[in-house]
DNA sequence: CTTTGCACCTGTTGGC
DNA sequence: TGCCAACAGGTGCAAA
């Protein structure tokens, strides 16, 4: 499942085929994504050009010259560049074609995915507009996490979670920073000290810039790009169960969360 | 306000 | 071997 690193990465990997390019035409094969594709996207975005790519949490913007292109990948979604001309496959939802005939093509079995058009500045789109602070610039402190952390009792592995606090960590991550700094996923958020605080935070950006660096974990759908999982063979806890901690031997707990699982060692985390 | 639980979807997995 | 239920996940939203 595509998480921030997997996000930046295919926002990287697109960047060089798409910034700059002319929009020919927009194709919709199935526009009953997370949201309905908007009509508006395929009617305004033809002869515009791509002037940029970024993400923010786990959404990609395509900057165009009257809008934004809002896509998010779900859970199953994968971008790629593919000839125009070349057979969509099953799944393949979304083709935004360029005028030197290749085409930057959305494929996301589940459809947990999204492909929106907005003509205001994206930071104020609904989406995004209440989302906090990304994780791996410096407004996500510790001092930060400590502070919205206070007089809350839902457990930290929830906050993490919870775009509003933090943006675009996933429940893999989660789960590993929170080994990595010690911390049971279980903790109630306000029993976090300062230093705890600062731990996590620093756990979290080296989980994620870890996997950056790694290329991006890649599993399941997402390892239907190629990419090998490297990333995966250094998983501490996510998807461990019973298996012995790789500090400690102690066999991995896994304890449901709400209704996510949650992954731990019950020695090397309090 | 905070917290909880659900809906959305389909490929994969595990139990029988 | 086949069948079917459970599960995985992000995240917006409704409900408590």
């Amino acid at each position: 499942m595509p998480e921030l690193p997997e996000v930046e990465t295919t926002a990287r990997a697109i960047a060089p085929h798409v910034v700059g390019r002319r929009v020919a035409r927009v194709t919709v094969r199935e526009p009953r994504l997370r949201w309905r594709v908007p009509p508006a996207l395929a009617r305004a975005l033809p002869g515009q050009r791509v002037r940029a790519v970024t993400r923010r949490a786990k959404y990609l913007l395509l900057a165009a010259q009257t809008g934004t292109v809002i896509l998010h990948l779900g859970m199953s979604g994968r971008l790629r560049m593919a000839a125009a001309d070349d057979p969509p496959q099953k799944h393949d939802h979304v083709d935004i074609v360029f005028d030197n005939g290749t085409a930057l093509r959305l494929r996301d079995p589940r459809r947990f995915g999204a492909v929106l058009w907005t003509t205001r500045p994206p930071a104020e789109h609904p989406l995004l507009a209440a989302l906090g602070p990304e994780p791996l610039e410096a407004a996500f402190s510790g001092e930060y996490l400590y502070r919205v952390t206070r007089g809350r009792r839902r457990a930290i592995r929830d906050l993490l979670l919870d775009a509003r606090v933090v943006a675009g960590v996933g429940n893999i991550y989660a789960n590993e920073a929170l080994f990595g700094a010690g911390i049971r996923p279980t903790r109630p958020a306000g029993r976090l000290s300062r230093a705890e605080a600062a731990r996590l935070v620093r756990a979290v950006r080296a989980t994620l810039n870890r996997a950056l660096r790694a290329g991006g974990t890649t599993f399941r759908d997402f390892a239907a790009n190629g990419e090998p999982g490297w990333f995966q063979l250094a998983l501490k806890v996510y998807d461990r169960a019973r298996l012995p901690c790789r500090t400690c031997r102690t066999p991995i707990r896994l304890q449901r969360l709400g209704n996510r699982s949650a992954w731990y060692c019950a020695a090397c985390q309090r």
